[in-house]
DNA sequence: GTCGGTGCAAATGCTTTGCATTGAT
DNA sequence: ATCAATGCAAAGCATTTGCACCGAC
């Protein structure tokens, strides 16, 4: 069982750098990438999983499980909400998405492979969210990465702070 | 309800710089920040309230709802785990504490007022976390509000990657 | 004396799991 | 044919809430 997480690191986590395609073509291998890691660890790709994934990708940001749900329902792909829970796990294994948390209640996903990853800026009193996406903020978690030997893979960084009175 | 909010932003979020202190003393107002926080809405400041801020004050870094149940509990201050929330509530909206959550099971908090908001790097093999603190990065944060007219209060940072082999 | 606070237990709501059935290889 | 995947409904678990009693101001 924990064999399979050692396995995973064999499986490419570090995905190569986002070349200069557009969105589309950028995401066309992450299916192959999905079913190289379920072989990887004897698992099979099934419709459902390939359905998730489509939806994940149709998708623009951060999703929660529910709202993958209904955009499945919506295209008359029924999936049930069990195998998009369990979908989504072995996604987040694979490192092709990551969980962005903004608040504690729900869990919310996005994509991670070939993307920049988006930062997030939180009102603390209105709840209102903006996204942007800073190099200097990218190169920085680098620099970090490399005094203390680490290899970066993605990183998370929310902003709380007060938005201006309209 | 939603007027409590409004309120709170009269009541100081953006707290005073950190001053070259000891920790404790850092803390010693904390006390009264609460006190005045509960006056402007009319709250009062209990028995149960103060033990549970002694809790989080006595921890040393990020905790959950549940360990400071069991703090609580060890130092014979008997506080039911509805008071531990609703009072980690309050402190939340005070802005004394913040979420800090390194995973989606549960809520994990630390204490804001007066410190460095700490950055950690996750180690997507082995899981293994190390915590630090970086000026830059509050830096480039404070650069990113001033540009977009936001006030910062806060942020959280965490960079996912491999850790050297050992 | 008045409200608000507390504790308890029940309710919530997201996520996970057990099990019988279905399906990919 | 075999072993894993699916769907359903039930279970789990952190957090919230309703309500009767208690306590700070």
């Amino acid at each position: 069982m924990t064999e399979g997480r050692a396995d995973s690191a064999e499986t490419p986590r570090l995905f190569p750098e986002p070349t200069e395609t557009t969105q589309l073509q950028a995401f066309a291998p992450l299916c192959s990438v999905f079913r190289r890691f379920l072989k990887s660890r004897d698992l099979k790709y099934t419709q459902e999983r390939a359905d998730v994934l489509d939806a994940i990708i149709a998708r623009d940001g951060a999703f929660e499980a529910e709202e993958l749900l209904l955009d499945l329902r919506a295209r008359g792909h029924d999936v049930s909400k069990a195998t998009v829970y369990r979908t989504i796990r072995l996604l987040l294994d694979a490192g092709i998405i990551t969980q962005s948390l903004f608040d504690a209640k729900q869990s919310h996903y996005e994509l991670l492979y070939g993307r920049e990853p988006r930062d997030c800026m939180v009102c603390m009193k209105t709840g209102r969210r903006i996204e942007f996406s800073s190099k200097e903020l990218t190169a920085l978690r680098d620099r970090i990465c490399r005094e203390l030997g680490w290899q970066p893979v993605g990183h998370r960084f929310q902003i709380f702070a007060v938005s201006p009175r309209e």
